[in-house]
DNA sequence: CCAAAAGTGTTTCCGATACACCCATGT
DNA sequence: ACATGGGTGTATCGGAAACACTTTTGG
């Protein structure tokens, strides 16, 4: 069969911005450029894709050769392609956004990966257009979020309504009103709550919950606001 | 400069999936495609990208050469890339969707470029997995206009209440009560109303409003439900 | 006993819904 | 006059926000 034969081809890499939560801030993974040019520059976890793997596979693979993570949340951001974005050569990235809990993985990361987390108000300049791609993940986490349980992504099995709560409050940057907070959290029946208490963090000390996945799935659409019944659509 | 030696490049196409609105439902252009295989099949607006302009540039342009249409609203969907998508030969496609006023293009779109606008429900089996990429457009395009105001872009710059609503209750296919409905818009402050009639569909006739632009952007963002105030994060 | 964090209760307010009715006009 | 669609009014309900208080327990 012919080929498209006029038709050019370029590099596609994937990039992806890792989130993670430590228990009181949002936190970004970055790793140090292994290549020339910029080779020690703080960057995302890129990767070419291979012209047999779908970029979800290749997205994935790279994550998994660069940091050891499998089966992770992971969710495509758009495709960056500014003509000059990669100094080397025309390249392609398809960018996705990660959230893992940061404690299953932390010794790991940076043992075998050299892999470190930073603040998000402490990232350093990043190679080519990692910035920009930072910037439009955490806008469209605080977007998906505000309109799906994804965070729970970031928790452990087992986490507190405070926790949850600080980790609400680092992704959006501001105070929730804690009795609301968490009224509005039980309210969305995605919570069930241990008989066990985490006594880390205060004498009293605050019941361990667990997601309902059954919920999860079925509550993951909810309450968008012009349309009534928005739960049929979606 | 040295080249990254190892990574093999793969073709790049986009599609665009565009919407238009006849008064009355909400419909979709196709064009016959023209080059083997499949050659007469229904297909998107799809081209290949040069590397030496941007995946957005590319959708752009390849929305002109096919179409005429300049500068109407586009968003980037997500990229297609199953390996075997395209039976041809290896190629990734960046989807989008453009929504545009139909009256305005109708004539040239059938004269010139021989497109054709179906009814949502009335598109016929398209090539490749461009069935698949409508499928997610449309519902991309329901969770965007249940949030944010661009369901205007369908629409002359002169339109009536009724009108709005008919393109909503096409667009997510359902009823809306007619008296809530404007209140909710006109609550918005994005309508201004002129002190002109359209006397087409009714004797009584129905009163043409504006889109305020300067409110337009400004209330582009509103009414996340789960986070207070949300205006300030978006 | 007290400090510090967890958790529950109450009131107010606004927006969403569900209704019924009046208005303008071409036939 | 009347049918047809356009437009406004109103009562009710529920969720969101703002606020105060009680509970638990380690030190």
């Amino acid at each position: 069969m012919q080929k498209y034969t006029n038709a050019k081809k370029v590099l596609v890499a994937t990039d992806c911005i890792i989130f993670g939560f430590d228990g009181w801030n949002l936190k970004l993974l970055l790793v140090q450029r292994n290549i020339e040019p910029e080779i020690g520059r703080w960057s995302l976890m890129g990767g070419f894709m291979e012209p047999d793997e779908s970029p979800d596979a290749a997205a994935n693979r790279v994550l998994e050769q660069r940091t050891g993570l499998k089966n992770v949340y992971m969710d495509q951001l758009r495709v960056f392609g500014n003509p000059d974005r990669d100094p080397v050569e025309r390249a392609l990235s398809i960018a996705y956004f990660a959230l893992i809990d940061i404690h299953q993985y932390e010794k790991q990361l940076s043992d075998e990966y050299h892999a470190e987390w930073f603040l998000l108000d402490e990232v350093p300049e990043l190679i080519f257009d990692h910035n920009e791609m930072l910037k439009l993940a955490h806008k469209q986490l605080m977007y998906k979020a505000a309109l799906h349980p994804i965070l729970f992504q970031l928790l452990p099995e087992k986490f507190t309504i405070p926790q949850l709560q600080a980790l609400y409050e680092g992704v959006f940057e501001t105070k929730f009103d804690d009795r609301n907070f968490s009224r509005k959290l039980l309210s969305t029946g995605l919570l069930v709550k241990l008989n066990e208490k985490d006594k880390q963090s205060s004498k009293k000390g605050a019941f361990y919950y667990t997601l309902d996945k059954s919920h999860y799935i079925k509550n993951f659409n909810a309450f968008l606001n012009l349309v009534p019944n928005p739960d049929k659509f979606f």
